[in-house]
DNA sequence: GTCACTTCCTTCGATTTCGAAGATAAGCCG
DNA sequence: CGGCTTATCTTCGAAATCGAAGGAAGTGAC
């Protein structure tokens, strides 16, 4: 049972506002709409009959008669979403507060062409709503993350490095053939930034790097994604300081990723003889405390760093947090920092914040949530 | 006379839409703002006959009726602006679509201290208003720039370097105490940003680089200038791949400052043996061939496209506007161009434009005007 | 307990905004 | 020159929004 969410106008502000948290009752969201809270109370009542808020008890007083508490109905609709790797997929469905159902992961080729893979995943979510989620329940929303860059207007997939068979693929035509919904089709790093900018509230301005087999970056300016002309946020082909000189895959020598990345990481210890298949087997090692491992991890973050310092005194965010699965490897944010603190300007970092990402391995799906929740509810006046 | 606008609502959005040069109709008023057409023309007969607004004509058709052309009324206002450098200040008097009515340049030593400059700028701020305005035309705003990091939320001066005295001093307040008006205070690369933006109808994303005796840098984002924290747009202390090393004003080693900015030129130029006082000089050097100077305008080029490089990858602009005094000097951008072009990803660089500043050597006032339209024009309800 | 005060929410008349329809003023074309 | 098309602008009733006033439900001081 698909459907659009029925909001117009106002509406569909309030019901993001209280869809993202940050309202939760009528007084606040006159307060953060900005609407007269009479016009607020119409707009609820509305939103109420038509299934989407319901009211459940009351808050805390803050000196005042007590707040009714509003909240999104369980029954208001489902939101599907997908994070595509190369060899894997992770997928899930989420309520419209963003709040995961259920999530997934399954094993799926990327290499085998976008067709095949988008099918797959739609299977997915078919069986998934029928297995947890009430017919009655509308599916409101479906996206996915992909592991290239997306052109922003047409929503397809542009010059994709490891992608056989996708290079200008129409996705989200693709998936809005299957769904008449809104569709969602973004970069991977995007989403994840997407999903980290709700645990900092009060942060307008955020770098997330994506440390794991590669190095992404997402960038959210002003609270909003930012996606320039489809490429913003790239930072593995930056050119490092280095003695040593190896050609990137992209053509360039001496790009961040071939010094930095999971997979040079990767390379660096089966060349010393150490077993790995996996970013994740590199945790384990620094963990257990292998001295060439540290070294490694520790050398990459310093280089991590290097890079993230031109782009701190450049772009001034509040708040850089680091994830991906190569950040659980604790010597890689500590010397992230200690370069972006020794080089960087005073007067960037004095309020910066360099952080362990803290949305988890769901951020990228959680993003997605989010981006799709403000895709459902533009102005359909 | 002074006098803040008395406009409310939606009558600032459309002044700004006529201000801006953005519309020209009722009719374009409507399409931009949204607004239905019939309120529109309800808002607009209010200002014309608050005599901010006056209809002037017509315009040419686009097949059908032509539109009543709409200009800010003559004697709707002016605004006073000036960008403060080292040891002059260029100020002059805008009309309210940021037009130069009068700009002129006076000497001023920015070490005699805030106090001083300030009341100097002011007293010539009153000159030019007896001058040059009749009296019955209120004064509507009041900025300037500043050649150091301006704090956003107080407008105060930051650890500026060579400005003894002004760190910690509220400008804003000091000059809203003589005007009490709408007042800014920005960073001088900041406002040559904002007046450049008005150049690139259509370009919602912008890196401004100002290459001058120092190396300042203005970023535009979705339209508007990017503050971050207050030192957003810094590119002038990020380390540069070199054989030898300088150490930098900052106290950091290879910063770009000390090897592609006017004054690193002239002190390179000058251990030649080769006479220059002003950064002008360098652009006339070059324009004379003379071999020494081409070439460290060349290299300086290379260095500051290196830097690019890194922030076009990330950032992801339509356009890379270089500006300043030294942007005179051909070669410059040229290898700006070709550092960037060689090392950029091809999607970033796809449609990227890398060209000659556009606003000329007022950038800055006319930035300035753009800035202080907005601040008057906030909602004021 | 009661009284003053704060906050939350609703009621209701005034105001603003909208949108459809019509009036106005062109250009295009035979 | 007289329809036909296109675009601009205005009129007017309908709908949304606002703001002031007041009721509801709490806190805290005495």
């Amino acid at each position: 049972m698909n459907q659009r969410l029925p909001v117009q106008g106002a509406q569909g502000d309030l019901l993001r506002l209280v869809a993202t948290g940050k309202a939760e009752s009528r007084a606040e969201l006159a307060r953060l709409s900005g609407l007269a809270a009479s016009s607020v109370s119409l707009r609820v009542e509305e939103l109420i009959d038509a299934g989407l808020l319901a009211e459940e008890g009351s808050g805390t007083s803050r000196g005042g008669r007590r707040p009714r508490r509003l909240r999104l109905s369980p029954g208001a609709g489902v939101l599907a979403v997908a994070d595509l790797g190369a060899h894997h997929v992770r997928l899930g469905l989420l309520d419209l507060s963003g709040a995961p159902l259920v999530i997934e992961e399954r094993g799926c080729e990327i290499a085998d062409g976008p067709q095949a893979t988008l099918d797959r995943i739609a299977d997915a979510f078919d069986e998934l709503l029928a297995a947890h989620v009430p017919p009655s329940v509308p599916l409101r929303g479906v996206g996915t993350g992909i592991p290239g860059p997306v052109d922003p207007a047409g929503q397809r997939v542009v010059t994709p490095s490891r992608m056989p068979g996708w290079n200008g693929f129409p996705v989200a035509d693709h998936l809005a053939a299957r769904y008449d919904l809104p569709v969602l089709v973004e970069n991977d790093a995007n989403l994840m930034a997407a999903g980290e900018a709700r645990w900092w509230p009060g942060s307008e301005n955020l770098m997330v790097v994506k440390a794991g087999t590669g190095i992404g970056c997402g960038v959210i300016v002003n609270g909003r994604l930012h996606r320039g002309r489809g490429a913003a946020g790239d930072i593995s082909h930056v050119r490092v300081r280095s003695d040593s000189s190896i050609v990137c895959a992209c053509g360039h020598p001496d790009c961040l990723e071939a010094y930095a990345s999971g997979a040079a990481l990767m390379a660096a210890l089966q060349e010393s003889g150490i077993e790995v298949t996996r970013t994740a087997d590199i945790v384990t090692l620094v963990d257990d405390a292998v001295p060439e491992a540290t070294s490694l991890v520790r050398t990459a973050g310093r280089r991590i760093g290097e890079v993230l310092t031109v782009l701190v005194n450049f772009f001034n965010p509040d708040v850089v947090a680091v994830g991906g699965s190569l950040s659980a490897a604790e010597p890689l944010i500590t010397s992230i920092r200690a370069a972006v603190w020794e080089r960087c300007l005073p007067l960037a970092t004095r309020d910066l914040e360099i952080a362990p990402a803290r949305a988890g391995r769901d951020a990228a799906l959680l993003g997605a949530g989010t981006l799709l929740l403000e895709a459902a509810l533009k102005v359909t006046s």
